[in-house]
DNA sequence: TAAACCATGTAACATGTTACATGATTTT
DNA sequence: AAAATCATGTAACATGTTACATGGTTTA
């Protein structure tokens, strides 16, 4: 139950629109909890029912006419309650090593070129972060907020990292597998 | 869409009744792709019916009776199909960042113990996947099959290591933020 | 003025979670 | 004989994905 509490971390730091938020569920946000507007308009919905949030006033809000919502004290409440709240670790779903260990039983053809694929998304992935970590966290003293900020970066970075490498790894051990096996 | 592919996988690999499998999904399997018992009759009962499992004949199959699976070449094919394709790497979503942010515009109050729990878990994990790597895959040559599955672990490996290590890291960030700010 | 894009949505479906139900077997 | 556990399920709901719909605004 993490994406209504998504949505009122990003109205809190900045109202928004859905549009704007499916934007910023597009980088930010999205790069450790990503929605479609799907997900998002419908959530919006509900926290507005639930009288969470509500839609800022404007003239007259018709269909295809931008809605910004903020959030109501109830909200923030319910989003201080959240993140209070002790929460388990979400089992992992990892596709890619399922597939490697499917492919030690049916063949690993198209795997490589798969592995290959995802090493080259995953070094853009890292240098974005690290692109952003220069812009936005230059080496000096940051405000508590920018070091909770930084940390979440550096969690996406060493994660990118790990991808990286361990990617490199697999293709490397591939290459040593006899011909056949590939 | 790789629910029934880690069930014919895990099928392939030996076949087994629904608890048998649901065992094997806490351990083994469930390193990577997790499921529920409930989750996993639904599924065996659509694979059944779409012919790429079968029961394996017994005496008189009756409610609260075992009932073992086994792959049928149709989904063998399933299987080799679904591992030769492409597949694009699926948006991650992780709610203990998620929480940091969050954090960062309501407050901290609560996190550190969660952060702490947190690192107990995948330090447990660690020494779990490090017990595991002694003992099957003890150093010496591989066959092509133990390299893939090696691989496998190792990025469980990596993957904890480098938890651990950022939840080190942030718990000691946390120790020097100015107190009314925990 | 046609095409592209902006902005908000609906519908149908797949997947995952939580709570509960049922009969058989084993243990106390 | 009661309680616990084994084994297979059902039901209801929450969440996530894919395809499509609709009207307004900008650009070629």
């Amino acid at each position: 139950m993490s994406l209504p509490h998504a949505i009122l971390t990003a109205l809190l730091e900045k109202p928004s629109s859905g549009l704007e938020l499916t934007r910023r569920f597009d980088r930010s946000i999205g790069y450790f909890w990503s929605a479609t507007h799907q997900q998002i308009y419908r959530e919006l919905g509900k926290l507005e029912a639930e009288g969470l949030i509500r839609a800022l006033p404007t003239e007259q809000p018709v269909r295809g006419q931008k809605k910004s919502y903020e959030v109501l004290p109830a909200g923030r409440a319910e989003l201080a309650r959240w993140t209070a709240a002790a929460q388990d670790p979400r089992p992992h779903r990892d596709p890619l090593l399922l597939r490697l260990r499917a492919a030690a039983v049916v063949g690993t053809e198209g795997v490589v070129d798969d592995l290959r694929r995802h090493l080259d998304l995953h070094r853009r992935q890292l240098a974005e972060y690290e692109e952003i970590e220069r812009r936005d966290f230059p080496p000096g003293k940051d405000s508590p907020q920018d070091r909770l900020q930084h940390l979440v970066l550096r969690a996406g970075i060493d994660l990118e990292t790990f991808w990286t490498r361990w990617l490199e790894h697999a293709l490397a051990e591939f290459a040593e597998l006899p011909t056949e096996q590939r």
